[in-house]
DNA sequence: CAATTAATAGAGTAATATTCTAAATTAATA
DNA sequence: TATTAATTTAGAATATTACTCTATTAATTG
């Protein structure tokens, strides 16, 4: 009596409600969010309704975050991408909450991870050059309360830059 | 006869061809992709022929580099994030150009950056956990010709995440 | 101040998204 | 294995949007 559970075949590796045609749809999405259902439909090889069905529960089940623009970062005067790793003075709850909130009103630091490590955060910050990222870094960064090291590492070269994480 | 060259109002700042009104309609694409030309038009105070005329152009110019769909990590088994720090044994342009051939087949790498400092390059990985990371690592990151040193700093909370160049 | 250029509004057409109904496939049950 | 139920899909119909064209307005220049 030791038979097991037959899964519905779909694909074996996957939650459950993504299957195999919910990835194809999403790795087409992710290299054209404005990809057409009809254009989709064909390369899925089904009809628009359960393509326009499925991208419809993957929006709502919340697998697709949203549909973003990317810009050309030299084209909008965000030329510098620089590494920013910092740590703070007090550890506690309240303190680090406090800093969250700061990182977050600062439009220059588009990404900010908490990561293991002699440092607490590390911070994507994009800038227009040398000049803009000083001021930044001194009159604003390094003025948040509880901020402690702040080193620089500076991006010399994209080599690679993509969010297919799907494929 | 000093006078200077009026340049023609538009915005101060910025380059030459995109205006006040390119970064509005830049700001609302970069938050939602999939926003219709009748919804930008409204924000932006236009009819939608001039808005229309202005997203063909802002695409045309490589000003909008892609429309992309962003896709929760947590929900396609990519939970798992580091960023890797790596050097090369050896440094000539060619050993340079085999390695960056190496790291844009790896779909788990996402990122690369050529950076300042004691490494060469800094990745970011998508992972399902660490076991898969470890096969990742050891198996194939590791495997690359004339890899030097690699150093894992792991992701363990997600602060912010943004793509938004124009505010 | 006239002439030229560029940008915009509004209307019309083409294409796409979305919805609905029915058919077909798949799974579950007796 | 037949039968029922549930799910998925196709195809048609409608609503919405993208795209194009023409005329008007605004701005710029000599």
């Amino acid at each position: 009596m030791n038979k097991k559970i037959e899964k519905k075949e779909q694909s074996t590796v996957l939650p459950s409600s993504i299957d195999k045609t919910d990835l194809a749809i999403l790795k087409l999405l992710q290299e054209n969010a404005r990809a057409t259902v009809k254009e989709i439909a064909a390369k899925v090889h089904l009809s628009t309704t359960p393509v326009h069905e499925r991208i419809k529960r993957l929006e709502q089940s919340g697998v697709i975050k949203q549909y973003a623009t990317l810009v050309d970062h030299t084209k909008v005067k965000r030329g510098l991408m620089v590494i920013c790793y910092v740590s703070l003075k007090e550890h506690s709850k309240n303190a680090g909450m406090k800093f969250i909130k700061s990182i977050n009103e600062l439009n220059e630091v588009v990404e900010c991870y908490n990561i293991s490590g002699e440092f607490d955060f590390m911070l994507k910050v994009v800038e227009e050059n040398m000049d803009s990222y000083y001021d930044f870094h001194v009159n604003r960064l390094s003025q948040i309360e509880n901020m402690g090291n702040v080193q620089s590492v500076f991006v010399m070269g994209v080599i690679k830059q993509t969010h297919q994480l799907v494929w």
